[in-house]
DNA sequence: CGTAATTTGTTTGTAAACAAACAATAATTG
DNA sequence: CAATTATTGTTTGTTTACAAACAAATTACG
């Protein structure tokens, strides 16, 4: 009788671990190129609010797919920062509308170029054609 | 003069985005599976330990593509509740070897099926070709 | 209008994640 | 053998992540 060593389960393999895997990679290329000025998300937070020129923190939260609970302590930090600043919602007395600090607007102009570059840098193992098929499909994912 | 609204940087297009969400909704498939029972990372760690039947902290920590300060606390946790056992390793003072207690791999062969019905249910948005060419690109970029 | 349901935001608690600095042991090498 | 270097693990501190329970304001609806 041989004994037959099952390993179905093989955690190299499973699409979890490797999403984590090249996450950890992608956060520590945005490390690298921008960890001494913001985290990720911070720097995602900033790139929203100016997007929308002035946004609820809830909103701000679904625009960069960040839990309620999560999004408060990111805006917070950036608030003690003087990055972003907020004022009452005249029409809402739930909200707050956040919106870029002359500092914030300053330092997302200062930092978008290398953001892009992180992009460049996560993508560098595939081709041109790769990254294609693969945000392609990434997107079904997200 | 029309004004030139130059919004190279679309946030929903970057890799680090896209990969964040597609965990996010991987985690929120694990929890919905199995957050009764386990955290990801406490599967991992105890479907590790059971490939290698006996492996120092450390080690564990390189095998789950885990930080030696985030292992701890996993394999803290994972010891409290009895899952897991250590003993001192004879031949290096420094290490402690980890095994898998009784109930340790009871819960994982409990488990491990729903744990294959979670990576299916991340990757059910792809066809099987596209699953393929997905985990090959992705591979390369963990 | 008034109650129910929804939306917005907070708080608390737990679990990762990882940098940085550190102590202790082991291995290397001059 | 002694000094340097590497490995193993810990501790501290900051940030993200989200469930769960909650308060307050708004909206929907009967």
């Amino acid at each position: 009788m041989t004994e037959k060593k099952e390993s179905t389960y093989r955690l190299e393999d499973q699409v979890g671990h490797l999403l984590r895997r090249a996450n950890q990679r992608h956060a520590a290329i945005f490390f690298d190129g921008l960890g001494q000025k913001l985290t990720p998300m911070q720097f995602a937070v900033l790139v929203k609010i100016g997007d929308e020129v002035e946004v609820s923190q809830n909103l701000l939260g679904r625009l960069a797919a960040m839990d309620p609970a999560t999004v408060q302590g990111v805006v917070r930090r950036l608030r003690e920062r003087g990055l972003i600043d907020a004022r009452p919602d005249p029409e809402d007395g739930r909200r707050s509308l956040w919106r870029l600090s002359k500092t914030g607007k300053a330092l997302i102009k200062e930092t978008l170029s290398e953001a892009a570059s992180i992009t460049e840098r996560t993508l560098e193992p595939l081709d041109s054609k790769e990254r294609k098929t693969f945000l392609r499909l990434l997107r079904k994912l997200a």
